[in-house]
DNA sequence: AGCGATGTTCGCCG
DNA sequence: TCGGCGAACATCGC
């Protein structure tokens, strides 16, 4: 379940459970999911520590001796601290098991998470070519990302190069909360805009941390309770539309957010 | 039983 | 180059 609020709990789980304990042993029950050698990573990670974790968009970078581990939950991922002893999580493709008899398991439902290495996270970051994080950023950043952009603002939001963490969940959110329609063109905003469309990116993002991206217990006025066919808008009462953008699903509220 | 899904990537086209 | 669209990836749940 996995935007950048889901991550960030993802990320504090671990450094609450998994630092700074010996890693005794790697176990790989797909390989699929590795982007990296097997045995780069047991190199890589047998008898090391996770030293420090660090969130960039929807990715964690776990720091090693001398590299760090970067972990991609795609659609379905998660991560599970638990007595090793005991009954593995289902759907657990690579377990961190550690030398206190506890083991991390980082799972994948539907195999679009990955598991790679890299020895420089900053590199990594822009070789992928990530934007700034969409929690972290500052007002200078998101204005530089918006410069010359002139795509769909859900399509801007969802754009990790643009942005890294929203995605289609919050994308609906946030241009809900903000009033923008998602179609509305980037370069069409004006400064009071784009001031308020910064502010509910970091007021939404940090509710949802402050909730674990626990989708299911928004309260009744965010939108993301009403992201189904035939439901009310909680603002206005007008129905809640459905839109296809880049060929991804969005709602939301013809009323509240006016095309103009 | 078919379709949709909190993601990313790639090729095609304007 | 930018950006929209649609398909592909793998697999489960409704």
């Amino acid at each position: 379940m996995p935007e950048l609020p889901e991550v960030e709990t993802y990320k504090r789980y671990l450094d609450d459970t998994s630092l700074k304990q010996i890693i005794s042993s790697i176990k790989v029950n797909d390989e699929r999911v590795l982007k990296t050698e097997k045995k780069e990573i047991v190199r890589s990670l047998e008898g090391k520590k996770f030293d420090k974790s660090n969130r960039h968009g929807k990715y964690l970078f776990v720091d090693l001796d001398s590299n760090c581990i970067v972990m991609h939950f795609g659609m379905s991922g998660d991560l599970e601290y638990y007595d090793f002893s005991e009954e593995e999580p289902p759907y657990s493709k690579v377990l961190f098991i550690f030398a206190n008899g506890n083991a991390l398991s980082y799972i994948s439902i539907r195999m679009f998470g990955w598991i790679d290495i890299t020895d420089d996270m900053d590199a990594y970051i822009k070789k992928i070519g990530l934007g700034p994080d969409a929690y972290k950023m500052n007002f200078d950043d998101f204005q530089k990302a918006l410069e010359g952009r002139s795509a769909y603002l859900k399509s801007l939001l969802l754009n990790q190069d643009v942005l890294a963490g929203i995605g289609n969940i919050y994308s609906d959110e946030i241009l809900f909360q903000a009033g923008l329609h998602p179609k509305r063109k980037a370069n069409t905003l004006d400064d009071k805009e784009i001031k308020l469309l910064f502010n509910k990116i970091k007021e939404i993002l940090e509710f949802g941390i402050k909730m674990k991206g626990d989708l299911s217990s928004y309260p009744d006025e965010y939108l993301i309770s009403h992201r189904r066919d035939d439901q009310i808008c909680p603002a206005c009462g007008s129905e809640i539309q459905r839109i296809s953008i880049s060929s991804r699903h969005g709602y939301f509220c013809p009323k509240c957010q006016d095309l103009s």
